[in-house]
Parts: C-alpha cells; sequence; structure tokens
DNA sequence: AATGAATGAGCATTCATTCAT
DNA sequence: GATGAATGAATGCTCATTCAT
C-alpha cells in the first residue's frame, strides 16, 4: 500500500536460502497440495491444515504463496541435483551395467520419494514460472541428459554400443522412466491395475538393449 | 484426415452435446488457454479476449468454466479416438512396418495438431477432473494400448519379434512420443534448441527394433 | 501472480484522467469515509456501501483503494485549482476590498463544499502518499500563496498597506481560514457551540487591517 | 522546563495512570510512529522495534494498541497543561508585552518538542477517539484559549488594545501557531524552504498589533 | 521481565456468474 | 444473440494479540 516494494529479490546465487530452520512440514504439505491440484488451485489454508499449523504461521516462514512453490520445488529440485550426482560414472563395469544400475537406481529415487511430483508440476505451471523452468532445466534436465549421453558414448567408443544419435537415444532411453513417474502422480489414481514399475524398467532395459527383431 | 464436426451423435452417454451450434472459436481459446495456463489459472476474460468475444457470450454457449473445460478435453478426445481408431490393422505389411506407420502418423498428430494439449491437460489437471481422466483413460489410453498391443501380439506371432512383455513395451514404446509432446508444451520455450520429433523418432524406431547392442 | 506488472501508471500529465464517465457517488462517498477515518481506517465495504453499489464494483472504475484515495484527492484539488484561479486579480477595487473578497471567497468555498476535506487528508496522510502532497503543495497552497502575495505587494506599491514580509503575512492571513476548516472537520462535532465562520472571518479581517491596538 | 513524569497522581478520573513505571522509550517510539503514518497505518512491529523492545514486551505495559495511543496523546497533553497553566498571568507587563512572550514560548513549546504531533493526532484521528477529542478540546484548547481570552479582555479594560470580539480573535491570534504547527509535521518535508517560525511569530505579532494598513 | 512463534479475525482483491439492456 | 456492468463468494495476506518458554 504505502511504497516501501524494494525487497532485492533472490539476486545472488540463484536459489539461496532464506532461513536456517524452515518447517519441512509445511513444504511437505505445500508439494502434496501442489502435485494435487496445482497451484492456482491449491488454498493456503489447505497446505496450513496438512502442515498442522494456520494460516498466519505459512507467512512467519515464506513471503507469499509462490514463494511456498518456489521453495518446494527449489528444495526438491537441489535433492534431485544431489542424487543426479551420486550417480558417479563408475569405470569399473561395463556401459550395459552402468545403464542398468541408473535405471533402477532412477525408478527407486522417482517412484520411491516425494520429487517424483516435481516434473508433473514442472510440467503442469512452467507456462507461470519461467524462471522455475528454466532452473529445472538447466540444473536437472540438461545435467542428467549430459550424464546418461556420457555413458553412451563410452559404450559406443569401447564398441559395446553400435553407433546412434546420443541425443535422441538418450531422450528414448529417459521417457519410459518419466512415463512412469507421470502415470503414477496422475492416472494410476483412475485405474483398478497398478504399474509395476521394476517390470517395465526391466522390460525396458531388456528392450533398449536387445531390441524387438527376432534375430 | 482429422474429422471436423461430423460425429453423428455423442458415442457416449456420459458426453452428451448440448447445442447444435458450439462456436469453435470459444473452444480454440479455451484449449489454448487451459494449456497455457492451466484450468484454475485461466481466466474468462482470456478466453473471451482470445475469442473474439465477450465474457458475457461465454454462458450462451456452456454452463460453467468447468463446462467449456470439459468440452475442450471431450472434443479433442473425441477427434483423438477417430485417429486412433483411424489407424487400422493393415495386415498387408508386416508388423514393423505398421509399427513405423503408426509412429509417424502419431507424431504427426500429436505433434502438428492443437491435440497434443490435452495430455498434458489431463496430467495437469487429472486429479481435479476424475471424470475426465477415467474417460481418456479408457478410450484413449487403453484403447490406443490394445492397438499397439495387438499389432505387436501379431509380430510376435508371426515370427517377426521375439517374445516380450506387451504390456510393459507398449509403454516403453509409446513413451517417447508422450516425451515430445510434453516437451513441446511445457519446456521447449524455455530452451533454445527446438526438439526434432522426426529425428527423435527415427532414433527411436531404429532403438526399438535393434537395441543398442552392438551384435 | 502470474509476472506481467507492466502497467505503465501515470506517466504524462502528472494526474491524467482514466475514464470518461467515473461515478461520482463512488468518489463522494470515498471523499466522507476518507476525511472521517483516514485512509487505512476506511473499509471498502463502508465506502460501497455508502456509494449504494457492492464491493466489486469500485474495482470497475478504480484499481485500488489507492487509487480510489488519489481519485479522491486529485478530483478535488482540481476543482480547487479552479476556485484559485477564479479568483482573477481585480483591478478596479482597493486592495483591501479584494483581499476581503478573497476571504469570503474561500471562506465559502472551504466550508460549503466538500473540498474542505481535502487539507485534513493532506495533512494525515500526506506522509503516505508523498507525490499527493507535493502535487498539493505546488499546484494549490504555493499558487494560493502566490496569488494572496500579488494582492498584498499591490497593496504595498500602491501605499495602501505599509511594508510587511509578504511570505509570512501570506501564512498570518490565510492561516485563520484554515483553522477554522480543520475545527469544523474534526473538532467540531465534540463541541456545543458551533463555529461561525463568517463571523469569525469578519473579525479576522478587521484585525488584520487595523490590528489590536487602540490608536 | 518540560515537566517528565513527576506529576503526583491522575489529575482527571478520565485518565487515570495503569502502571507505575512505564517505559518512556515505548511512548516516544509510539509518539513518532502515530505522528507519521496516523494510527491504523502504525504497525506495532515498527513501534517495538524503534524502542527497541520486541511486540510482546509493548503488552506488559499497555493492554492494546488503542491503549498506546491513548496513553501517548494524554501523556502528551498533559504536558501541554501544564505548559499553558505554566504561562502565568504577569500583571507587571503590559497586555502586549503578556501576548509576546505568550507567543514566543509557545511556538517554542509546539515546536522544539515532540508535543507538536498531538494536535496533527487530533486531527486525524478525532473522529476514531472521540473521548480523547473531547479531552484534549476541553483540557488543552479551551483552556488556552480562555487564558488568552483573559490577556485580551485584560488590555482591552485597560485600554491598551481596542474592543473586539474576544472569542474570534482569540481563534485569530492562535491560527498561525497551529498553522506552523502543522506545516512542520507534515508538508515540510515536501517543500525545499523550511519554515522560519520565529520570523513568522515575529511578523504576526506585528501584524495583529498594528494591522496592515498605511496609517 | 522479556521474548518471538503462533494465532485467527479482518480486509483488499479477484473472478466466475448473472441479468437488464 | 450479444453485451458488459454489477455482483458476491472465495481467498491471499496482514497484523494485533496471546502464551509457552
Amino acid at each position: 500500500m504505502i511504497p516501501e516494494e524494494n525487497q532485492t529479490e533472490q539476486t545472488d546465487p540463484r536459489w539461496q536460502r532464506r532461513k536456517e530452520e524452515r518447517p519441512g512440514e509445511i513444504l511437505k504439505a505445500a508439494l502434496e497440495c501442489f502435485a494435487e491440484s496445482g497451484f492456482a488451485a491449491t488454498k493456503l489454508d489447505e497446505i496450513a491444515k496438512r502442515a498442522g499449523v494456520t494460516k498466519g504461521t505459512l507467512y512467519l516462514y515464506f513471503q507469499s504463496k509462490e514463494d511456498i512453490f518456489k521453495s518446494v520445488v527449489r528444495e526438491e529440485i537441489v535433492k534431485n541435483i544431489a542424487h543426479v550426482e551420486e550417480i558417479a560414472a563408475d569405470e569399473s563395469h561395463s556401459s550395459a551395467e552402468i545403464l542398468e544400475q541408473m535405471f533402477k537406481f532412477w525408478a527407486q529415487v522417482f517412484l520411491k520419494t516425494r520429487i517424483g511430483a516435481v516434473p508433473k508440476l514442472i510440467l503442469s505451471e512452467g507456462k507461470n514460472f519461467p524462471e522455475i523452468s528454466r532452473f529445472y532445466l538447466e540444473e536437472v534436465i540438461q545435467r542428467g541428459f549430459r550424464l546418461l549421453g556420457g555413458v553412451l558414448q563410452r559404450g559406443i567408443d569401447r564398441g559395446e554400443f553400435r553407433p546412434l544419435n546420443i541425443e535422441n537415444t538418450v531422450k528414448c532411453i529417459i521417457a519410459p522412466v518419466i512415463f512412469s513417474l507421470l502415470w503414477k502422480h496422475s492416472l494410476e489414481s483412475h485405474c483398478d491395475k497398478k504399474l509395476d514399475v521394476e517390470s517395465l524398467v526391466q522390460t525396458h532395459f531388456d528392450l533398449i538393449l536387445n531390441g524387438l527383431s527376432n534375430k
């Protein structure tokens, strides 16, 4: 009301921390709500209720609904990045084995943790939060792509894999994981049969390694 | 090839028509808006503006915002179904050829028409519109899965393909198409390099047919 | 929420008109409320109620509570300016007569119209609305001071008045009018005896012309 | 000369003390805030910050925001009254001299101390705090008016002043002091030239004593 | 005494919906 | 049919107030 709009905003490291202690309960509740209903349809009352606090309390830790949203995504993305980097390129195994490990690890991470909701949010709300999209794209997706691409390249160099367009292949490989994740978060609740991700990943790994053809 | 408004009657009682004349302009504008911003963040003012009418006019043709949303999705889904069914099982070609045709056809349809926005909407808003999700799941996804599964089964039966878990394979095969579509609708605008779907589909087809392995 | 904050704001003529037709009812009601309770304590519900509309309607004509406030003040200030300029310097009378006319005219204007509330608002809310204060200062107060100072100077030049510090004298002359106006708008309602402005102005005119001293 | 905290007891039953020890820091900070922003726009956070305590501490000494406001005003008013009464009717000087002394004394008090903010608050918030207005009116304003009126009456009785409407004259005399005070507290910060009160009072005293006319 | 985290009532603002023209 | 002014319920956000520590 009274013009005093000079917050600095996130200037320096793109996503700095705001407080030492941040109630994880609120972020957890918020992630649930946003993943279920999207940004606009999520009510602060609902987040507060699920976090076991009142609406006013949210504003002790966050500046606005948008800030809560960004914080949730950022928090999860940071974990995401950590996971991506955790998958060190293990030189001692064959490329196929490394690939298989990465698959299984990702399937675990994406499906067993709350992180899986983030890609859905990026898809749904990306147009409304361009910085977040850009950040996610650069820090998670492209980084993951490079990692996977490196493994493929090494496999080709070693003669384990036949030469292929790496960029496209990376997307083909990752797609079923994305698919599973979105399925879990959106459609599965309307479907009587659960998706067996372990089995899907197994099939997928076999498929990309050996192809459909009966040779 | 894309059927416009010439379906004789409501195919499913759940989705009956309300009016004879429905301004396609409104639905077109609405699809754009919903795809861009999601249901809740889309304002009727915006739809009206893009459709070149006033807000009041929307209520001549639709009962509510929700009705507009459902109508948009239904309309597109109906076209979707038509497309899926159009891909007749052509007995005269090899299964691989049929598969390739289906791929290319889908890539065309999903990426070159406005239909591609629907899966994004289903994913984003599914939790808020369960009937739509269920309808889409049954009438489009599972129908498509059965169609593709049939082709695979025939390939296996004919000895063209090696035996594989059909259900999983179908998902692995369709996943990159979904991926492309979501990418186009969400992340591509934040990325400097455009996704070349034709090329991706080509790589994908090669990959699933022949696998990675250098045999 | 979605960053699209690029309104141009009042750039060009400092206070341009927003709409051709502006419901004077709203501004009238708003002036009453703001004058009674100040900016912060005024509720939009109250303004709406007094204007005979609902809260939402206010937003058809104004962008915010602050906008309503500024519009009210601006509107009244514009009238104010008109009044100030209306008092043409009449060359045909003695300076004392012109002075008397100005007094009586101002007393009428300030006390018989709603304009009288503006100075109170400027005083009360000036710190919170610096641009308004500055505008009022330049366009009304200093302009009025110059006008009055001109009359005094002419009186001195003609030998009608004795030489005096014009700047100070102007303030001494105008002060009782301001006093009356503030009294009317703030304290009179708590006092059993009404202030007789006509009589006060008469005494004042006599006093400044002839002084207290019994010569 | 300005009495601090040494009044023995509540002079008026309407304004009794609540606590023995009252942190002057809080009241000082509160007066600043209220004078700057008005009652409603002042935040307890701000008062607490300026007083160097936390918000909770305010409630150790005051029952509510309104209580703080009333306490501030009352505190200052009490000082005000003391000042007014301090100006004893000095019989040994001419009425003009007494008048001049009063003027100068008031100018000092109002402008050099924080008391000057009170009249502004009374004007701004009077409608929202009627008891305060009434109290101020009776205990300060009318008392001051009677005092000044007495001096005038004595001057007339002694033949020093010519007969005038005392009630009106009092207001005319006091008005420029009020004007100066409000100017200092509201408009001066938006104006490049500072108001020289000493000089204004000098001119004013000369003016009311001798008038404008060149006799 | 002093704190500051938590509260929740209150208010500005938005926007789907209605209806007189 | 089409309009757009008006509505009012819904909701994000503020801030005076409380209370366990």
